[in-house]
DNA sequence: ATTAAAATTTAGGTGAACCTAAAAATAAAT
DNA sequence: ATTTATTTTTAGGTTCACCTAAATTTTAAT
């Protein structure tokens, strides 16, 4: 049986190398987790010997294919349970992330089956990412990060890159949300800023930091 | 922070003294918890410490105000779980109870208001236990253990005394559940079972055994 | 009242998951 | 290429929650 924390290893490990790098440092792992470096190698090294990580000494660690399916698993379980609370308890964003990173560590692959079921089989969660597969396949959307949007260009918002509580907070109070139209009225050479309406209403200034971490689909 | 396992201790010591007992001994807590009566020592020595209980070396512990405030939250939180397991993923109740035992450590008070809620505020879950209140009032319901009853007599099942599987897959069979009509045909002296009409229906012969764990509320 | 039985605690030890400080290996900078 | 800086690992230690075996206390039985 898998523990709460060695999942949260396999998680953090996922997401450092879901992108682009082949391996994840000791040092990333430990600012993710909030745990010193050498707390880390001792864990990988656990990890290693039940042959859910792969492991070289000096060279970082990735998933085996166990331990990306039990990776995979539990995204796909602290997604769905997202959208539960959003969509039937009615939380806001902000607040789902946390309770979720509690709920995905239950263990019954029939509750999922249901909860899944009962959700109407959701494909993205409330933040617009993709919720994985029984199978751990993910779905891929076409989305742009709104500082590619030309001028005059219109996007609806169907993701965001992170879910820092202060940037979904400030999203709330613009009334921003999943399916919020973007429109670029002016994009700003001088400091990369993009002058934004908002559903047809009230307008901002993104600066760029902003405005790369907001996913739209072209409309 | 509390942790699972002292919630886990404290949900035992609750359920030794909730009735008359005033302190539960280190080999009854054992037993539920499966463990070793010389963990269980150990443990009572640390919530002692912790004043979620109280404990004189050798009479047994019993809980603290504290200490009871959190175990009658954790029964709040176990048993609206399993009314969602059983009321919105139709889980049978047979499988509820080893779920609800993960979902009730999850710590969110605002969770368990909105789930309240959402189950529309529900004074009993599937097993015909009383929840507790937010304050942790119990409410209590005048019930008999069928057989209490007398021939003629028919009840309406609102509770078991107990939740072992195998009974419940008993019921299962016979398809009995919350708010089955049990009428008493025969109480058979000779070896104390009853015979009864479920829903107007099959009869059965209940060994005492059966007839002292169901709860009924008389018709 | 002794003795036997049962319950409880103490003593000593284990593994998991963390820690700090020091050593070793790798990467970067002059 | 050598030095410096960064990253990673090792060494040694802590706390939590368990364990077995032995000692102690309480309860029950003769």
């Amino acid at each position: 049986m898998i523990s709460f924390a060695e999942e949260n290893y396999l998680k953090a490990i996922f997401k450092i190398t879901e992108k682009d790098r082949k391996s994840a440092g000791t040092n990333a792992i430990a600012q993710i987790l909030h745990t010193s470096a050498a707390s880390v190698t001792d864990m990988i090294q656990r990890l290693s010997e039940k042959e859910l990580v792969l492991y070289e000494k000096y060279k970082g660690a990735s998933l085996s294919p166990t331990g990306n399916k039990i990776a995979t698993d539990l995204i796909r379980k602290h997604r769905l349970w997202e959208v539960f609370l959003s969509d039937k308890l009615h939380f806001p964003w902000q607040k789902i992330h946390d309770i979720a990173e509690q709920m995905e560590h239950i263990k019954s692959d029939e509750l999922i089956d249901k909860l899944d079921n009962y959700l109407g089989n959701p494909r993205f969660d409330p933040h617009g990412d993709p919720i994985p597969t029984k199978e751990g396949k993910f779905l891929i959307r076409n989305q742009y990060s709104l500082d590619l949007l030309n001028e005059g260009e219109t996007g609806v918002l169907v993701g965001v890159r992170h879910h820092l509580t202060e940037f979904l907070n400030y999203l709330n109070e613009l009334k921003i949300a999943l399916g919020t139209e973007l429109r670029v009225l002016k994009k700003l050479e001088f400091d990369k800023s993009t002058r934004v309406r908002i559903n047809n209403n009230e307008e901002v200034i993104f600066p760029k930091k902003i405005s790369r971490d907001l996913f739209v689909k072209k409309k």
